[in-house]
DNA sequence: TATTGTTATACTCTATAACTATA
DNA sequence: TATAGTTATAGAGTATAACAATA
């Protein structure tokens, strides 16, 4: 998306109210934002969300990584070299089972990850500050209901 | 995104809090509804949201409608290439100023781009289901702050 | 000179198919 | 045979740079 500055400021009438434009636009945001918050630490997004899986995960192979983040093995691997690289990551296959690569944080990965996962929260808090915290409260959980609608009961929300 | 059915039911607990990842399944699964519902008229979303632009700027430019739906004119280039292949749209260059080119729909046009919203609103229906009425407007109101936000007065929601 | 459409090119994110090593 | 990782390739969606026609 062209970035459109200083006009972000344009929602289209015949579009706003289409709920996929409206996601499109407030993501492309929020990525904005974060990405902008992750800079210094040298790490997008989506790298510091693979790092949030491993770090939870301590010895998980590449396959369970992608897994659970719903992405494919054949995606993980370039994600995985590119953390290589960068120093966060190491990999080894697993002793019982030659097939699987392990995947752990270096010392370096543990503090990125630490650092990242505080800067990327602020960007959200400035993301989310044209809301109050009633709205915050409800849109998260819409969020989660509708993108992940059966893994919840259906406790419609009040 | 891996389709990962039948169990799209997988929020990853490091991940699910952050608001990057719910809105990308968010509207993935909204995406996902969309196609399939408006696959009879062979119109993606993207294209149908093209048609409501012109619909409703009925002698637009290719740069004008692209401004207005935030992308690149050479991004609008093959996608008006492609609804005229199908016989949506046509576009010939402007009379009075033969640098631009006029895009118009045709009457097929004009009937796939009605149909195709009936169609996308019973998809953003479906898509919502799991959300109450309350939810739904808070949400909506919500995704205009963030995407928008200097477009709007500041009073915050309740 | 500036603007519109176009082409060529490239980058990101993602997938499918096929290969290798291992089980 | 089946699985994990890898490579090659492709397809969306998007952008930047450069060019032609027109203003």
């Amino acid at each position: 998306m062209p970035d459109n500055s200083p006009e972000r400021l344009v929602p289209v009438p015949e579009l706003a109210d289409r709920l996929g434009y409206l996601f499109k636009h407030a993501h492309s945001r929020l990525s904005d934002l974060t990405s902008a918050a992750l800079a210094p630490l040298g790490v997008s997004g989506r790298q510091l969300a693979v790092l949030l899986v491993i770090a939870e995960e301590p010895s998980g192979s590449q396959l369970g990584i992608a897994t659970r983040m719903g992405l494919d093995r054949t995606t993980m691997v370039t994600l995985i070299d590119d953390l290589e690289r960068k120093g966060v990551v190491e990999r080894f296959p697993d002793p019982s089972d030659r097939r699987r690569n392990v995947v752990v944080l270096t010392s370096q990965g543990r503090k990125t990850t630490r650092q990242g996962a505080a800067l990327s929260e602020q960007a959200e808090k400035s993301f989310l500050e044209p809301l109050s915290e009633g709205d915050t409260a409800v849109l998260r959980r819409a969020l989660r209901l509708l993108a992940f609608p059966s893994s919840f009961r259906t406790r419609s929300a009040t």
